[in-house]
DNA sequence: TCTATAGTTCCAATATATTCGAACTATAGA
DNA sequence: TCTATAGTTCGAATATATTGGAACTATAGA
């Protein structure tokens, strides 16, 4: 297996985004990865949910543009597309990270 | 019939505003509102959907919270919920606003 | 080469959304 | 009181999402 496919920034949509968002545990991944600040492993993250379901929303936070993953050996290494996404859509994703930063 | 009830904006979840904002007729919507700034009947927003297909995206973004019915007569006035949005999700609204206004 | 680990894919079950015609409600105005 | 208008609700068809177990792939390390 090699380096798994994301879309290029330009084809990148806000309605993508806005439902990638719209579920908790995708909006929790994605909350996680901001505060880390760093790529972090599927396992890492620790929602008690199976691995297929979390595949699952890893699958679509990568569709959507907002998640980026680095196959290094045996682990998925998930970082955010926070600049890319930032500049494309200024002040969407920040604002989000913002809103659930806070409880 | 009286006037529509809504949901109180502490009520309101940012999942619910994501959802209602994932879809590109309701996006348009929201758009039109914020673009006009000022209360728009249904009818006036002219996408060509047919009524039934209006009234659910406007229940969704009713029940998210994004937009306040109020009835006059008969006919139905809608606006943006933006001002108590942005104070309980600063920014949120306004950089996709902003993100839907540039083509 | 064997085994454990990380994650994906496949599958089926269930749940939720979308669409739109038709029937309905409420009001304004003749 | 009748009619036209604005919008909602209902119902059924279709589409899309979510969930999780089981099988699979790829790699690291013994």
């Amino acid at each position: 297996m090699r380096q798994i496919k994301h879309p290029p920034i330009e084809q990148v949509e806000l309605t993508d985004i806005m439902y990638a968002l719209s579920d908790p545990a995708r909006l929790e991944i994605v909350g996680l990865l901001a505060k880390e600040g760093r790529q972090m492993t599927c396992g890492e993250l620790e929602l008690n949910r199976p691995k297929s379901s979390m595949s699952h929303h890893f699958k679509i936070l990568r569709s959507a543009g907002l998640v980026e993953t680095i196959i290094d050996g045996k682990e998925h290494l998930n970082s955010l597309r926070l600049a890319e996404i930032e500049q494309k859509f200024p002040g969407v994703l920040n604002a989000v990270l913002k809103a659930i930063a806070s409880p």
